[in-house]
DNA sequence: ATCGAGCCAATTTTT
DNA sequence: TTGGCTCGAT
């Protein structure tokens, strides 16, 4: 062991060399971003940019080289001659194109001189955002980066809250709440106070509600501010009385997994100390997007050690009604004064066409930092911008250009759809599966909004947490078992009187004097959680999952109940038990309460790229943050994009344009806008002219599509073919020779229905005949 | 307790 | 037009 041949001074040469072949393929401006590791950087980067690699490769260079890349005196101790030959064979390697991760051993050595993992916090919006960042990580490194944080705002605060749950003042197995839970506390509240729910809807409470959280606004603030506005002054009320009863059910919503991380913060300084000590390297992504309670938890961590850097694009603030503060990424620079600014200019994506288009557009805006993006790719093929005669017409030019393009060599996943609001999509299904095109819609409904594993997720909620009143009232008469609406009045009543929760008032029956037919009910339903309640912990979730499943009749409910729904619904019961399986094989430490933890942070998005080659139709929301070929820019009028209710307020107006911006730079090489002369909106007939997004393109940008085909074509034609989308996006038609997961082959004998519920009946020579939900079902076309 | 008719409102929604 | 919710009849 120990050097023989090689100098010290050949070891630090290598490893400089090393590290230029690592970021040689950064540009100047990403190759910043990524070598500046100390002080607050702000990354301004456009879209396209490159802006997950310059993190990522932030990230490796922070572990590998440290903040401030400089030569050391030593090299590591136990360097051998063998690690120098490592070293040149890989640099002969890179130079010879053959980048693959980097030797173990290499990292080992390397990391000695960096940052340690623990010491940095990557933070993202989304799960899906953490996991491409750890994946990335993982493949370059090939490892994982052990004590690091790569993780959502509200996953990082749940598991701060968690370990310092001692100086809270909750339990540890407190619950979280989603915006169904929360708009039933509401709602209630609502009811109680005896307000016409028509005037004061429990939904915009529910929104003011979280505005004074995300403002971190208490409720004796909310309601100070609140004097002399009737309105806001119920608000306050109903705030402070929400605030109560989550606190009573031992229960968070999303905005006080943060608030309370906060307040915990402000609090108590020796535990933001602590934080602040462990996390030196701060990295925030889609910073534009951070509201207040954000933006201040930012600030405390980093406020010690300021090695903060934020990426963002003000261009791509798109969720302002969810209290993202566009100032937050304008002001930064005020707030950090030594910031150092980087912006990310250089466009990898979309052809120069496209970015012109999306650069005039988004130029009309005022609040915002003067930015261009540029590329090296050519001019492209122009913008394409068709008015059609109604929304049907323009679903069918949709269609049309995509098996233009299909004969032109893409993939039906080359296509994308984007629109404004979830409900255009339907006459654009109709017709994609008229045309038989595939197709999945992005967002909609989610797997875990799904009242079936709500109902069993509630179970598993008040079985962590018994204080919980909202889950329990959700499942003690599902499946039913005779305890109805005026009996649980009763009980919660009595309860109320006695400042007890639910679930210990309901141990109370006998005192309250109740029907033998409801006392008998809830005996039933006590005797069955007390039954639950003893394996928790000594089973796995899945096992205990399963118990309850069956214990409660819930499948037997469900089965008994016939149709394709009932169907569907006991097969999402069974992809939830699939999720706990998975949960229990790969957690180290399974536990209910993080199972729950876990889920109910998550959400959907995380992962559609997996789906079957087929057309894409989403929100341009839902869009940010992808991209494609080839995208279709739906209902470009006034009123539906800039939406109606945006038109009133010039600072609407501008996030309205950012989203046309975000849409535009969703394109790789081709955009096709489309306008209606006429659209039938809550079935009235609507007449708007083109939007002024389209006017704001240059004329010399686009070109405008004429019709050449007969009208008469363009027409629905009704044939006996009926097409459904599905998890795999097939279509089916009566007659066709289908595969079925579970129960082999079969022959479609009849479909009905519509939109994307089309019940398929199938014959199966071995099962006999069943009925199924296409959108559900694992079926195959054979 | 449960089901169906009738009424009303109607963006976007990373967690 | 749709879906979500309330209220009234079984």
């Amino acid at each position: 062991m120990g050097l023989t041949k090689y100098s010290t001074e050949h070891y630090w040469q290598l490893r400089e060399k090393i590290r230029e072949r690592l970021f040689s393929h950064l540009n100047p401006a990403q190759l910043e971003a990524v070598k500046t590791g100390k002080g607050p950087v702000l990354c301004l980067a456009g879209a396209g940019s490159g802006k997950t690699m310059a993190m990522v490769y932030r990230i490796l260079h922070l572990y590998l080289f440290g903040a401030e890349y400089q030569r050391q005196v030593k090299p590591p101790f136990d360097l051998t001659d063998d690690d120098i030959e490592l070293m040149e064979a890989w640099l002969q390697d890179a130079k010879e194109g053959r980048i693959t991760g980097l030797p173990q051993r290499m990292v080992a050595l390397f990391c000695r001189n960096g940052v340690e993992p623990r010491r940095i916090l990557a933070i993202t919006f989304t799960n899906k955002a953490a996991q491409e960042m750890k994946n990335r990580l993982e493949q370059l490194l090939g490892e994982t980066m052990h004590g690091m944080w790569v993780m959502t705002f509200h996953a990082a605060c749940l598991r701060i809250l968690r370990r310092e749950i001692a100086v809270l003042d909750y339990g540890k197995d407190f619950s979280i709440y989603d915006a169904a839970d929360q708009l039933q506390v509401v709602r209630n509240i609502v009811k109680e106070m005896d307000l016409d729910e028509k005037k004061y809807s429990p939904r915009m409470f529910l929104s003011i509600i979280s505005r004074f959280k995300c403002e971190l606004k208490n409720t004796e603030k909310a309601a100070r501010e609140a004097q002399g506005d009737y309105i806001m002054e119920k608000a306050a009320t109903i705030y402070a009385e929400y605030c109560r009863r989550l606190k009573q059910n031992n229960a968070m919503d999303f905005d006080d997994l943060l608030m309370k991380t906060v307040l915990l913060f402000q609090n108590n300084p020796d535990i933001l100390a602590k934080y602040q000590e462990r996390f030196q390297y701060i990295l925030v992504d889609e910073y534009q997007d951070t509201n207040h309670v954000q933006y201040i938890l930012v600030k405390l961590l980093a406020a010690r050690h300021q090695n903060l850097c934020v990426v963002g694009d003000d261009d791509q603030s798109i969720y302002a009604f969810r209290q993202a503060d566009i100032r937050n990424i304008l002001d930064f620079e005020r707030d950090y004064p030594q910031t150092k600014v980087i912006k990310l200019e250089q466009n990898y994506r979309s052809t120069g066409c496209i970015l012109a288009a999306a650069n005039e557009v988004i130029s009309c805006n005022k609040a915002r930092k003067a930015k261009a993006l540029w590329t090296e790719k050519g001019q492209g093929e122009l913008l394409t911008i068709y008015e059609a005669n109604d929304e049907h017409d323009e679903a069918r030019f949709v269609c049309e250009r995509i098996n233009a393009l299909l004969d032109n060599g893409e993939n039906y996943r080359d296509c994308a759809v984007l629109m404004r609001t979830n409900a255009q999509s339907r006459v654009l299904e109709e017709w994609f599966m008229k045309r038989g095109l595939p197709y999945v819609i992005v967002g909609g409904h989610k797997f875990y909004e799904r009242m079936e594993i709500k109902d069993i997720m509630a179970y598993l909620r008040v079985l962590a947490n018994p204080q919980e009143s909202v889950g329990l009232r959700r499942i003690i008469n599902v499946p039913r078992r005779g305890i109805g609406e005026a009996t649980l009045q009763r009980v919660e009543e009595y309860g109320e009187a006695k400042g007890m929760v639910l679930f210990e008032a309901l141990w109370q029956y006998e005192e309250i004097g109740l029907s033998t037919r409801a006392s008998k009910g809830i005996i039933g339903f006590l005797e069955l959680m007390e039954g639950f309640r003893e394996a928790v912990g000594k089973m796995t979730v899945t096992g205990l999952t399963e118990k309850i499943l069956s214990e409660t009749g819930y499948v037997e409910s469900l089965r008994s109940e016939k149709g394709a729904d009932s169907q569907s619904r006991l097969e999402n019961l069974q992809e939830f038990l699939s999720v706990t399986k998975e949960y229990d094989e790969q957690a180290e430490e399974p536990t209910l309460q993080e199972f729950l933890g876990r889920t109910s942070l998550v959400t959907e998005l995380d992962g559609y790229e997996d789906e079957a080659n087929a057309v894409v139709m989403m929100t341009m929301h839902m869009a940010k943050g992808l991209e494609f070929p080839n995208v279709f820019i739906v209902g470009m009028e006034e009123g539906v994009f800039p939406h109606a209710r945006s038109l009133l307020e010039e600072k609407e107006l501008e996030e309205e344009r950012r989203l046309c911006y975000v849409a535009l730079t969703r394109a790789k090489e081709r955009v096709f806008l489309v306008h209606a002369r006429q659209r039938n909106l809550y079935g009235r007939m609507n007449h708007s002219g083109p939007s002024r997004f389209l006017e704001e393109i240059p004329e010399d940008l686009w070109k405008e599509y004429m019709v050449k085909d007969d009208f008469f074509k363009t027409t629905m034609s009704t044939s006996g073919r009926m097409g459904v989308n599905g998890g795999n996006s097939m279509l089916f038609s009566v007659g066709d020779k289908v595969e079925h997961k579970k129960w082999g082959q079969g022959v479609v004998v009849s479909a009905k229905g519509e939109g994307t519920d089309v019940e398929l009946t199938i014959a199966f020579p071995s099962q006999g005949i069943k009925k199924l939900l296409t959108k559900y079902a694992p079926l195959k076309k054979i």
